[in-house]
DNA sequence: CATGAATGAGTGTTCATTCAT
DNA sequence: AATGAATGAACACTCATTCAT
């Protein structure tokens, strides 16, 4: 086991201010960054509280407790306020997701990747949330989602190409299996940051890793195999 | 192999109305029940090219050839006539993935309830699609593909609960192998409904039988299982 | 002299439902048209009390006791109800001011035709003040408002070239001479329908005609003839 | 011929900041003042390109390289820093308009008046422009605006009025004619400045002042004379 | 049963203007 | 004097829903 999931609040942290002074008197830009990152926080816990569609810029400036313009001359509209937040959040996860991998051990490899990937996305479940709800209705997020998807699948095909190299998978088409893969620890992470940790989050992490582990390394049923192109 | 997954056209049975008489003189009733479908035929053509949300009111009832007003005569609005058809398209899904289980051979089961069920989604992807689509920012929508869910999670339990006192299986959490397993065929059909077939679908299937075979009945990793309950 | 200006009303004829029964029940057809009568002629009024700019849908609606979405029914937006009055005026206009051309006597032609135009525009002078507004920032309209111009001037061009053909005329570039005078009979058209009659209407026809006339046909001062092409 | 009308870019002077030392210690001033003029030059060009209407502060405040805060020390509002503009225009343009009267030769006077008159437009036509289009909408403006033409009218009247004296006129309401050539004088340089030179500057001057000449002095036409107060 | 004219609440967005720094 | 962040009034426009015929 490598590091225990707790159920913990949401990680709140839109951007910093800290880069000040980049422009003249430096003051004037911390207030202007502070009021689009107050922006960026009440934006986040609307649509946390009433989805993307229910929200509208009113709840986003009145929780913000700024007037209904100042919201216009920090964002175009209620969807770039939240293309910001999800560009932020994808970096953030992009960077988290990126550490785990190489272990001599496959199973380490395969739980910390597992692990990662839905503690990352817990941690910012509001988002993530948020995230789903809209990539269903609006093609150009769902192209954002659609990048975050790939980060996870790059890194599931290398590992699976590796071990391939090493002889060790079952035959297996490598492509479908990330794919496969990827979409189940994907979809695991939309249930649990959509309606809550309906199962021990830990156990849930060993299911997972079981099922990957099996999937690709178990030689038991030679009968489901592949196929294989006689030698590539 | 049991059947080859074509990629022909959606199914269009929006209800029939030859079912009964409830109302006064037939005649009428007739009348009515064919003008409640032809809205419910306009709805679904409608949704799937719009999706929900961009379509209105006036789209259903011009593609219908009605007025506005019939609409509120039949539903009490957009999510009414939705909720009708998702209704509609629960029954046959149901009573379709209820059939194909049972067999001796393990590996035959497998591929037909995922067979069965892909197919079945596939063949209704243009409501399956909007259904996805409501789910995200509806509850009471999404309450109703977690039925669908729900019917094919108990599929999968009844089967592994077999196995497993047949002692086919690993050690593992039934309930949440099931919900694992189902969330991956489930999430496969959200995106094969949504985005086409990306992959060959007869190859999707065998991979996904594969995953689900190895991660329940490949018994080649004993450091994986489950602390087993003593006894239950 | 041909006819009195009189000072009196505007005409308020906003078009017609007597071509009444050209859908359905006929009834229903009525009121609709009458609704949009009266958006146009609720339109019309407030156009003229606040002009354009000044005026809101909102202004218009009220005036024609009808919701606000009663509008967006009949006309896309406020230029577009505005472009309606300015179609039916260009209409009813233009056919006003075809008639009164030939005479023998030249006077009397010149004569009727500037106080054609200018009675024309007098008696619609709510819309034509409008339209002279809405011309100095809208090219759309600007664009409406020379068809009106071009109207008068092929009339004028019209004219002297007969005169020239005729021998009548000093030697004049007529093309010229025809945009001169249009311009000069559409300007004070501007003027009287902007500011009021300021001037004596019958006097204010005389002196345009004498203006024009002299212009033309005297021949009194050769050393301002145009040099004339040898004999075309 | 008096001099050639040349199809020149504007001239651009909006008035110079060397005038006077009205406050505290000169240095001061003199930067006021320049920031003053930044913002009448950026205006000038701003509402040439485009318009009054679509012209924001902004857009001044921008291409003046200033804030918008700036404006606001030396400008009440948009409005008022275009009546700046016009003023010194009005300025400008009378003094020019006034000069070249006189001449023995009544031809000569009418071409002069014609020529300077347009020529004084069409140097600054990018003013010109605008001032017709916010005359259509606004009544002070408009006042402005009529303040200009009065100044074209007293010069005709005047000259009119010498040449009734001297006998040389046919019998003519001078007021009216005055009114009547001064519009179409007018109306010419609204139409230059506005649409561009769609005719040969120099044959519209001589079409003019040809119908002027000949609609006062021509008498080959009696019938057209206006009847005379018997004795003034 | 069917019609379609009419409703009006609700939201996004712009921009002139103010004011603390 | 100059800044530019913040304000908020004002308006257009949409669309689900009602209701008289």
């Amino acid at each position: 086991m490598v590091k225990m999931w707790t159920a913990g609040g949401v990680e709140l942290k839109v951007g910093t201010y800290d880069d000040v002074a980049k422009k003249t008197s430096g003051r004037r830009y911390l207030r202007s960054q502070r009021t689009r990152y107050k922006l960026l926080k009440a934006a986040r816990k609307v649509f946390d509280a009433k989805g993307f569609l229910d929200a509208t810029v009113d709840d986003i400036t009145r929780e913000a407790q700024l007037s209904r313009g100042a919201f216009y001359i920090y964002f175009e509209n209620k969807l770039d306020i939240f293309r910001s937040l999800v560009e932020e959040f994808l970096e953030e996860m992009s960077a988290e997701i990126e550490a785990p991998w190489r272990s001599r051990d496959v199973l380490v490899a395969i739980e910390g990747t597992v692990r990662g990937f839905l503690q990352a996305a817990w941690r910012r479940r509001d988002i993530v949330k948020v995230l789903f709800e809209v990539s269903a209705y609006n093609e150009e997020v769902a192209a954002e989602r659609r990048k975050l998807r790939e980060k996870l699948l790059l890194g599931i095909r290398t590992h699976l190409a590796e071990s391939h190299a090493a002889g060790l998978t079952r035959p297996i088409n490598l492509d479908l299996m990330a794919y496969i893969l990827g979409g189940m620890i994907e979809h695991q992470a939309y249930l649990t940051c959509s309606y809550g940790q309906e199962h021990d989050p830990e156990e849930v992490i060993q299911t997972l890793t079981g099922v990957w582990y099996h999937a690709v390394y178990c030689r038991a049923s030679p009968q489901l195999d592949q196929p294989q192109p006689p030698a590539k």
